[in-house]
DNA sequence: TTGTAAGCGTTATCAA
DNA sequence: TTGATAACGCTTACAA
């Protein structure tokens, strides 16, 4: 079981060449006379030959490997970040390692440790918090990194993001539009920048419609954000719609309603963040902001591979803009339960 | 950009030690003088050392690398197998490369390529087919191999599963408990065996009963699944419940129905498979088989690091049980719309 | 306890 | 076009 595989001499000496001829028919660098590359190709399958990274890494002294660290897997938005980013890098013939910081600054220290002992060509970081990792500023300069979703903290990083005001401010005038002025505004973590950034930009559109927003935080775990939720709603009113900031605060909001039996779009008006088959798999489909994902996934890609490619020059900081998908948990205030462009979707500049 | 990282080299001659020494404290193989292994770690410090896997890894010939290869991430379930995995492997000191098969014969050959590159010391995969790749037969006894979820086809190789048949069976059994005689069974892809299991253990239970259950095979998309269903249904009367076999078919299942405005366990009693919380954030809440997820990635890991250690002997084919989580969305055949044990949970052997 | 030196599998240089 | 050889950074006998 511990037996070495097949290396590049064992292909030379039973294919009859030497071990360099071996390593260009494999890297393809160096022309190789066809008849003997298929040869060559054929002994190798024969003996089960297989390229050893380690050694192709130790010796060439580049990877190409990109290394990603997301503060949670549980969280569909950035699994869909990591499938996107995956099938673009594959295509540029990179692989991607994924970490998971677990949404904990200790164990977030520890992946990157981790990820950067891959001597890694490039990386992409989502950070737990507005703050950069101290080893992040120390390698800027050793290879791309690309501060993905957050970081205010990101000076001199090239950056992408979306307008997180905008985006939720579009959901806000939404609401505005139909009427509502007592909007609560659900929010996961208020200590990230993002989100104080989301509460802000929606806040200011239902105040300037002479509306009162309030804002609740209640964590990113949905089972605990319902509860959470709940101890609000006990000690307050009802409002007239709720907006959610996130993926996960948005299923919070539902899982708090449902357990209450409110009829959404009839007692009250939703509009969720992201946009996954489960908002729109219910009676009342829900309204909600969608993040371009691909969008975001390319100018990550885009922005790194230059970088890889040697391309210097000043930081970039990409920001990019979100839609509103409307649907029927959003109804205008008369409550006459009469449902508004049901699939209109905006599109914006 | 492409400037090399600091080696041990520089640290042993900044430290004024030799090599091994530095090796010696960062491997903790061999005793160092804790003064003398306190200076070379701060000198590592200053002058930013990183520990170089590729250089490891070729030298000691083994790798603390797991890879593991699912047929798409695009699947909760798969998603978290893979999160409680890279948890288990991260405590043991073992990296998880995943990569992802997109359900597709083809890039499934080409990522199993990718990744035995990495000589990694073990593999979980989750095939896309019954059928197990021929690379990994041809590797088999070079590192070991567990085959997870599926693996009909996986003879002599360690395997996890839960036991199909019966994860349905226990679903159609609680509906025919309720009085459903007329069950329609919705499933992503009959193809594969495990669905095949579970569309027979479901079958077999309501026509025990006297019923009649129907198959409908609709894909692993949820959308196009939807759709599939949609037409089903233009051509069959709607029977009193649906049991969906995935977690992705319970999607399709719930968009179709929703958008015929048919009211869950009222107008139809429905039960989904895997239990995530957008399943119970609604008024009706899904009633579902719960795979029991923890379990299956202690199984896998534990059977994983067993061989790791060496040991040897005849494959294990573990063969997990699951529960069934009944909610409001399964009722009694009656229309009373009365909702039947709404939090009860079965626990199995 | 610490140092010296060989060698892991690959690529790159240079010579044939 | 092909081959011999050195070197990448690390671990590990073995020597000091």
């Amino acid at each position: 079981m511990a037996k070495r595989p097949p290396s590049i001499k064992q292909v030379a000496d039973a294919a009859g060449v030497s071990i360099a001829t071996v390593s260009n028919v494999f890297s393809g660098k160096k022309a190789v006379t066809p008849e003997l590359a298929e040869h060559v190709r054929a002994v190798a399958k024969k003996v089960g030959y297989r390229v050893n990274r380690a050694a192709s890494n130790l010796r060439t002294g580049r990877s190409r490997i990109i290394t990603m660290l997301v503060p949670a897997l549980s969280d569909p938005f950035f699994i869909s970040l990591v499938t996107e980013l995956e099938r673009r890098a594959q295509v540029d013939g990179y692989d991607i390692i994924v970490a998971n910081a677990q949404d904990d600054l200790e164990v977030e220290r520890r992946r990157i440790a981790a990820l950067l002992s891959w001597q890694p060509a490039g990386m992409v970081i989502v950070p737990c918090t507005d703050k950069m990792p101290d080893q992040l500023l120390e390698v800027r300069n050793e290879l791309p990194i690309v501060v993905a979703d957050r970081g205010a903290d990101a000076e001199g990083f090239d950056t992408v993001r979306i307008d997180n005001a905008d985006a939720a401010g579009i959901a806000a005038k939404h609401l505005v539009e139909l009427g509502h002025r007592n909007v609560l505004i659900v929010a996961s973590n208020l200590s990230l920048e993002p989100i104080r950034e989301r509460c802000r930009g929606a806040r200011e559109r239902v105040e300037a419609a002479g509306g009162t927003a309030e804002t609740v935080e209640v964590g990113p775990d949905p089972q605990k954000g319902a509860e959470e939720l709940a101890r609000w709603l006990d000690r307050n009113a009802l409002p007239s719609a709720i907006l959610g900031v996130t993926d996960m605060t948005t299923l919070s909001i539902l899982t708090c309603l449902a357990e209450r039996k409110y009829e959404i779009g009839e007692d009250v008006s939703v509009v969720g963040f992201d946009d996954y088959p489960w908002m729109s798999a219910r009676r009342t489909p829900i309204t909600a902001v969608q993040q371009p994902i691909d969008e975001i996934a390319e100018s990550i890609w885009t922005t790194l591979k230059k970088r890889l490619e040697g391309e210097t020059g000043a930081p970039v900081a990409e920001v990019l803009q979100c839609d509103l998908k409307v649907r029927a948990s959003s109804r205008r205030i008369s409550k006459s339960g009469d449902p508004e462009g049901v699939t209109e979707s905006r599109r914006r500049a």
